[in-house]
DNA sequence: CTTAATAAGTCAAGTGTCTTGACTTATTAC
DNA sequence: GTAATAAGTCAAGACACTTGACTTATTAAG
């Protein structure tokens, strides 16, 4: 009998594992609810009073909470609630796209103290990498220019670009996104910033947004349809993004659609590659966004005929989510210019009939997002955020503890 | 300021959460590798030799876990590996078909002791609840008559019929379904047994099973494409049910496909009623399963036919669930009879080009799962042992310990 | 104005569960 | 026969939450 099979169990915990996903919870709480009285945590999270003491002394020692005026409600001595402290904590994010780079700094409440971009050079990573590199070093000296400590307190790079990972693919792609989702990214990343470094794709990092400081705010099932030059879901499950096996979850976009015998990926008709491709306009010129923007605006006769026809399929496309997901909402964002995205939010509805349609629902069965170039970093520096300070079951495993 | 707003949060931990988590990983890690000695469990959990010791004499006190022989593995004591006792627990399971009930008694290794079925007769829950509920009690009783101290180890009972819940649905179908659906089902059985009940969709309780005894063992990440009556997709995603907001996630069937400017269900193409159907035959005739089986594994040419079809529609299904979900593996499984899906999985190859092409893998893309009338009852069984058994986040918050 | 009711928050001792480090036991390798 | 190695135990210790009494601050009511 050899015995040299591995051995697979998830990890046990301890009092560190309690008192870690404890602290988050109250992190979360404040991010929800706003500022609370360590009586109204005591409540909210079931702890006694005495522990939430504890824990918000720490955490104020910490500097990631702070007091706030003392509110009378009532009979009773008035409570002091404590806030989030904005410069607790902060992250950098990273967008990588096909002919532009994109990054931010981001306080521990979701807000960009500093974005900058740069363009990339065809030719993928050999020719990017040190141009990435060189942004994110801007970002933080510039961070650091603005706020004390910045520095010691960053909790990360997030990085997002376009999916899918690990893929053998068509390999037609003259902007070489292939040769990034090949490239050893993090490894490069890390070796190159000395900072904790997380990949994902740029749907996921939009729906990460969202759950910071959009749409999905608080919410345990949300799923973003992200637009950009390609098109994927960003998954909120049971209120974390959930990445599928190889971070390829919600890749909706590869999704074939049979018309007319033949197959087409869903991004070949509703993508701004698509629409680029309609409008025979050069993808790689700066001013192509504004542009397009305008051209939504004014209700630009080729544009509207672009917007009926992905409409279509987006219909189709958020029918089949919720279909699948059974979520609380679906979220329409995109890097793509926001009077486009009205358009099509406009051109979408009314929805096909689904599972999502019953009584008493409260939200949407889909509402607008952020629509903003800058979206896909900032939810790319809101992974390390929330993986610092989100309560999550892996959090609390002794494998993730090292303080 | 009225300050009535509710407050959300999560729930905070203790050491009661610390314990419960650790037992459930000890019982996990022994469900997925077999006996393992107390060293083996410590080095696989983290924990120290001493914690695990003191949780293991905790368990066996419990009945859970038995010594067994002891193993000499090289120099050193020889370890004494621990195994789960099978009747440390039992679950009874009750799946609620269109024209029949099926109730099983299955132990903590998912073992199924007692099996018995009953006709449903038409008319919805006023007619059936009777039945149901006799059909429990029979089961529990027979339980009683095999092992000792059933009741007591008794975990609950779970439910499992086609979806989806409370949604606004057609109003067409003689069995009744939708009554059922829309009938107080959870508390009926509650009152009625005095168990602990659980309520999930047929392609849920299938994906349970293949977690627990199944083709997804031990996996985290599985989709089990479920053919019954209907058709849908049951969810394990990191290594836990997903249910969705309303339990309905996974309702492939609803989905909608277009051709030919229409739009159709998948379920009324790819389904065992779109089979009868095909076939002109009476779905309530109860010799119908043999006969479908016996015409399929004689290649009888109107099965061929429909096959060929569904086959079609399956392929695009399992390729868009790769696509949404990036699982490790795609299950077929059913309540089907079995030599049809080992047809239907014939003829669905080959799969689809999607991101679960890719160098390395080691799971196949599309394996069978269990075909048995009897797997969606066991696996509805295997959702109370699983609640009640499986390490997962919600068993370590506060608001679910009251042991 | 005085007193009771109410609620926030603190204090100090108590409890449960994991950890530590030394020790015992059983086996193989040399 | 002895050393090396690994399983498992013992007893004390550490850590984080809990308990219950207490203090403080405010409003409601007479």
């Amino acid at each position: 009998m050899n015995d040299s099979r591995p051995i697979r169990a998830k990890s046990g915990t301890n009092h560190e594992g309690t008192s870690a996903h404890n602290r988050r919870v109250m992190i979360d709480a404040l991010r929800i609810n706003g500022a609370l009285s360590r009586a109204d945590l005591a409540r909210a999270t079931r702890l006694t009073k005495q522990t939430v003491s504890n824990i918000i002394e720490e955490l104020e020692r910490d500097g990631l909470v702070s007091s706030q005026e003392t509110v009378r409600r009532g009979r009773g001595q008035p409570s002091t609630p404590y806030g989030l402290v904005p410069e607790g904590a902060f992250a950098i994010g990273l967008q990588i796209d096909r002919h532009v780079t994109r990054a931010v700094a981001v306080d521990l409440v979701g807000s960009v103290l500093v974005r900058d971009e740069a363009g990339l050079p065809p030719g993928g990573p050999s020719n990017g990498t040190k141009v990435i590199l060189d942004l994110v070093a801007g970002i933080r000296s510039k961070l650091a220019g603005i706020v004390q400590q910045s520095e010691k307190r960053l909790v990360g790079l997030g990085a997002a670009m376009p999916g899918p990972f690990g893929v053998a693919g068509s390999g037609d792609d003259p902007w070489m996104m292939e040769a990034w989702q090949k490239f050893p990214l993090l490894e490069t990343l890390t070796a190159g910033t000395g900072l904790d470094v997380g990949l994902q794709n740029d749907a996921a990092a939009a729906a990460t947004a969202e759950r910071m400081v959009g749409a999905a705010h608080g919410l345990d099932h949300a799923v973003c349809l992200f637009v950009g030059y390609g098109i994927g879901a960003g998954l909120i499950l049971n209120g974390e993004l959930y990445r599928g096996t190889n971070g390829n979850a919600g890749e909706i976009g590869m999704a074939l659609l049979f018309a007319d015998g033949k197959s087409t990926p869903l991004e070949h008709r509703a993508s701004l590659a698509s629409l680029y491709q309609h409008l025979s306009v050069d993808p790689a010129d700066p001013h192509l966004y504004a542009h397009i923007n305008d051209l939504a605006l004014r209700g630009d006769q080729s544009i509207r005929a672009w917007v009926e026809a992905a409409a279509v399929d987006m219909r189709w496309s958020i029918h089949l989510i919720e279909t699948l997901f059974d979520p609380q909402t679906v979220i329409l964002c995109g890097s793509a210019p926001e009077a486009l995205v009205n358009r099509l939010i406009a051109a979408i509805g009314p929805l096909l009939p689904s599972i999502a349609e019953r009584r008493g629902r409260t939200l949407p069965r889909l509402q607008p997002g952020m629509a903003d170039p800058w979206s896909v970093a900032l939810g790319a520096a809101a992974g390390p955020i929330s993986r610092a300070f989100d309560p999550r079951f892996a959090a609390i495993l002794k494998d993730s503890l090292q303080s």
